[in-house]
DNA sequence: GTTGGTAAATTGGTCAAACCAATATTCGGC
DNA sequence: GCCGAATATTGGTTTGACCAATTTACCAAC
């Protein structure tokens, strides 16, 4: 009674087919949708149906729509994933070690892969992400240089040719950019970090264009170790900091 | 800007609404729901509004529609109620690929790291999982098997010290079962799989207590890499077998 | 030139009525 | 009583229209 030949409904075409423009990337995070009419339009079928397959994606989370703003799509397959991590982040200091040596090994392989795998839009989306890194580095802007990173990174990512990599790599560079800009003022307290930093992103660029896996692995290894030894003199300086304030405070306290 | 008061839409309330006459058990699993221009009527909203609703809740895995036959409850609200990760390697089988390839890299490492890492409680907790793991496999209760694995790859990823490797290489992990316990009849299609999974995570086990972290990263590669290929094969086969009865059910329409 | 507010265009939200297709039910013939 | 066809029921889809929130364009006032 209850296996039948489920027929095809539409709604959920629809949905499938948004649902995979979005895992492969060609939807990204913070996206809007074509407006209802034409998208309907250029999937051929009517609004109540796309509407309907809107609404699937939206109880996923995948999606998220305004009335009169449009229909956006969400950032809920990372969040959701790694929401438990954020705060852990916050409150196990020791934790960002783990994730950085992590980043180590996914970063890595990403760049490998991208060498390998990315196509000619991959590669231009890429050096747009790099000149506009370039550019943001150029300016103080902690803001856009923070989002320039991220951005440059993930396009690593795409054109890793991996969802879960991507996803994966994307939400961590994300979370302690979070937790960095939190926690700290940002690797600004090295003085030299930021051409360090431009000169790493270039060697990586380079390499992927170049189709060198084993030089864009090497390369992308080579930064995240910079990245968390100039993190442990930061923290390291803070710790000095804050010791020598609570001193300080205590001095004043019980004076 | 991100942030406004979101307007209550009627599909959500009215989604809301079914939902809680499922859990609180005035609509229990099995039961037809009224006709939809019945419920229409009944909520006071549109057919199309009450439609939206319907499709949300199906997406959740809560009720079911066949065309002609009416709109039931479903009998399992099993655990698929989130993970968005769930259903996506369900629904699209390149996901799949793209996991398999992503999880030969993070057991690999974590293989690698354990073998250097691992202290002499991590050793008794593999070792004990190990032997679960070969008992288990002397039997053929499926869902033991399945537990014991990934308690035996849990026990590498906690070895490996990183808290973000090991709850992630276990997480995809149980997601991968679930997904082959669901699509395919598990590995058991192929005969002699069982025994090279033993080998291999015997393999795993031996160079791990030994301390030879290539060696281990290598026995896990080659782990996850016969599983993939295994999988694949028995895709095809599975997909084989599907356009042999579309042939069949093909010859009998036309004929 | 900039600012501020208002009008217009855009866009998601909802509804109504109709038709199609798969299923369930009824009823007639045997 | 059983089977099969006609009929009714029910979900699936489309069209077209209107409402409401948002965004954009524009123009006057400073």
């Amino acid at each position: 009674m209850p296996n039948k030949v489920q027929v095809p409904r539409i709604s959920d075409a629809v949905a499938a087919s948004l649902e995979r423009r979005i895992l492969e990337g060609s939807l990204k995070p913070g996206d809007r949708l074509p407006p209802e009419r034409e998208l309907a339009a250029e999937l051929g079928v009517s609004r109540p149906s796309l509407r309907e397959a809107i609404q699937k994606l939206a109880s996923k989370g995948l999606v998220q729509s305004r009335q009169g703003g449009g229909t956006y799509v969400t950032d809920s397959l990372n969040s959701t994933f790694f929401d438990p991590w954020r705060d852990m982040l916050g409150n196990h200091p020791n934790l960002r070690e783990d994730m950085l040596e992590f980043r180590r090994m996914a970063e890595g392989q990403a760049a490998e892969w991208a060498a390998e795998r990315a196509t000619e839009a991959d590669l231009q989306r890429l050096d747009q992400a790099f000149e506009a890194l370039r550019a943001a580095f150029a300016g103080d802007d902690t803001e856009q240089r923070s989002a320039a990173d991220i951005d440059f990174h993930q396009a690593i990512g795409d054109a890793a040719h991996n969802a879960l990599l991507g996803h994966l790599s994307a939400a961590l560079l994300r979370l302690m950019h979070d937790n960095i800009r939190l926690n700290l003022g940002e690797l600004k307290s090295v003085p030299a970090a930021g051409a360090l930093l431009m000169s790493q992103h270039g060697a990586i660029h380079a390499a992927i264009r170049d189709r060198k896996p084993a030089v864009a692995r090497a390369a992308a290894e080579t930064h995240i170790d910079f990245v968390r030894e100039t993190l442990a003199q930061s923290l390291r300086s803070a710790a000095r900091r804050e010791t020598a304030e609570r001193r300080l405070n205590t001095d004043f306290t019980t004076s």
